[in-house]
DNA sequence: CCCGTCTCTTGATCTGGGTCAAGGATGACC
DNA sequence: GGTCATCCTTGACCCAGATCAAGAGACGGG
């Protein structure tokens, strides 16, 4: 007979805890775990290739994936940048429509596809939970789209920082501890696959940002915001509020 | 009582055939019945403001309807078009984060999003069905991103072309009808909107197009396509196989 | 039929970001 | 510490698409 208590809490996998037991009840918890499975993958490793055949759905445990879209000539767009807690696959669907990379060495917990959807047909709350989820991936893809579209390059940048930031602070929990400051988990041609940008592009923005004083620079890799207020200025967004800090 | 049969064929409301009846029950038709009626706008009317509190869901019965997001100094992106039986609303939301807006004179079918919601949680096959579309709709906001972040302005305008073509061809059943041509239901501006141009572009695009033979105009809004695979190949899509005829 | 309003086209010019090219940092491994 | 590979920066130049501007259709209303 399985603990519930423990099973609640999820151990190290939080699509268990983030988006399917909230409201779980014991046997629905005893079946999933025995679909549940883990699987490592290297940094730069491919996970799914577009057009493959998807057997299992999961999350994100540790490490960093993205989701790309490649043309024949070799231009690339990222459309979506997984982190840890974040939903990967698309449950009735039988094939990916994307590439999912590790950019980061990764941890994912995965079910296998059939016993997953069984399950989700059965409970409500699971079909529930991932609609929610979903509608919430939708209202970002949009929020890309008039980045893409729209913004310029230093707006793109400004922005980019912005949500790494604000994803961060939700990932963490991390209040008001002073001075601001984000690790990009991004080389800066995924920058600029993610942006719509060159590399070049995204180096020359990034250095002109420093310069005139939105962001400092420690490494490559290591941003501090002096203003948030100003970086958000620079983003062309319309009021965020209060969502960060 | 109601009569089953009736209902599953959902007279003029797509949403109830395409997203709630496909395996109703009697009593779920007869509660979406109590909360369901119609809206009708003029073209260029505003539907919803980003922001606004949304108190329904619903789908398109006619005419067309655009999703948009403008920035402070008036740029602006569109995020969405819906064409009838796309379903508009967020289930579990209660403002809305984009405005949606009436292109053409519109019906919609709408119901009062407590009692919609309370039907969802009581009936798992349409939060999964919701759940479907959801996806769908986030799989193409991905391929758009592709188009926005990526492509050239001739591929872009050829891609928007193939996008409503297969679009109108799901919609009517067309089939095999000889030769084939598309009904351009936006203005010059709003496609221009839709793939982050300008709509001088657009038009010198389109006449590019025209004068290459890869489309024919009669009328600003009628294209007829000589050659759907050439067109396709303009586009950048990898193929696409038979999705059209 | 004329008038005003929208929508669309086309031309001339400008510019943000792409492209090409050359190094400079950084870090893993021997 | 040296070597190699990866990642990043910066410069010079160019071009696709934006901007500014003018005018041509199309169409509904009086």
């Amino acid at each position: 007979m399985h603990d519930h208590s423990v099973h609640v809490q999820c151990g190290d996998c939080p699509i268990r805890h983030r988006a399917v037991c909230a409201r779980c009840e014991t046997d629905e918890l005893a079946r999933l775990e025995q679909v549940k499975y883990y699987r490592s993958f290297q940094a730069g490793q491919t996970i799914i290739w577009s057009g493959d055949r998807m057997e299992f759905v999961g999350s994100v445990v540790s490490g960093i994936a993205t989701l790309t879209q490649t043309m024949e000539d070799g231009r690339r767009q990222m459309v979506g940048l997984l982190l840890p807690s974040d939903f990967v696959g698309r449950p009735g669907r039988s094939t990916a429509a994307f590439d999912v990379t590790a950019t980061t060495d990764l941890v994912m917990c995965c079910f296998r596809k059939k016993p997953f959807e069984e399950l989700m047909s059965t409970t409500p709350h699971i079909a529930q939970r991932l609609l929610e989820m979903t509608l919430d991936e939708l209202d970002a893809a949009r929020e890309w789209m008039l980045l893409l579209g729209r913004k310029t390059a230093r707006e793109k940048i400004a922005s980019l920082i912005s949500i790494i930031a604000r994803r961060d602070a939700a990932l963490h929990l991390r209040r008001a501890s002073g001075k601001l400051s984000v690790d990009l988990p991004l080389t800066r041609e995924e920058m600029a696959d993610y942006l719509g940008l060159t590399l070049e592009t995204v180096s020359r923005q990034i250095s002109a940002l420093k310069k005139d004083g939105v962001i400092s620079l420690e490494g490559n890799r290591h941003v501090s915001i002096p203003d948030l207020d100003r970086l958000l200025e620079e983003a062309g967004d319309d009021s965020d509020g209060g969502m960060l800090v």
